[in-house]
DNA sequence: AAGCTATTTTCCTATTTAGCTAAATATGAA
DNA sequence: TTCATATTTAGCTAAATAGGAAAATAGCTT
């Protein structure tokens, strides 16, 4: 639960998120849409990463990054079901991640 | 959203807000469920109120905090919307709060 | 008023975090 | 191999955060 809260506690954090929701970028694709110097973007993504949130492909000399949408909610969901039923019955219904990937 | 996120990024605030779940308590006995001294006992629940998911209550000379559960599922249901159908209609079947207190 | 208890505020130190630049690594292209 | 591009790692500084002790504040109770 840490980790999760960690990595969205940062306004420039829940930024990449939002980008990656529309679709998966590279890190320079991301970078480009920040005033930041990529090295920082790159530790920004290490931390998703650490929380589980993103993904990240090898594509060539590029890295492709996804948001894995299921575990962005399913953290937050889980921490929630003991405040709120309806989070409960969200992840109840959510179907069982097999270990792919 | 930052506020939140940077309240809930604490184990200590997190745990704070599982105690007050139960039952509204006074600084000192939440104090006494940790090891830290009052004063960062204190000091949490400052966050913790400035994100809006507790109140506190002028009880003579104690003061009571409770947790208010509408805001902190409310302002996670909010973040989460964009990403997740069920976030949103939750929201949306959310009686609309009127400003009392 | 004086003393006691509960809480907050202030001030200090130690740790963590964010961002930078420069250097290292990895891949692709010539 | 050599050069160029994409990304990460290292090393640094500045700023934010956590926690403690001591002082300040507020409200009882005598």
């Amino acid at each position: 639960m840490d980790k999760i809260f960690k990595a969205l506690a940062s306004e420039p954090r829940r930024r990449i998120l939002e980008y990656l929701a529309v679709e998966p970028m590279t890190v320079g694709e991301i970078a480009d849409n920040f005033e930041m110097a990529m090295p920082s973007i790159s530790k920004h993504l290490a931390v998703l990463k650490a929380a589980g949130v993103v993904r990240e492909q090898k594509r060539g000399q590029y890295v492709l990054y996804s948001l894995v949408v299921e575990a962005l909610t399913g953290q937050l969901y889980g921490f929630l079901a003991p405040y709120c039923e309806d989070a409960q019955r969200i992840l109840d219904a959510r179907p069982k991640r097999r270990g792919r990937d």
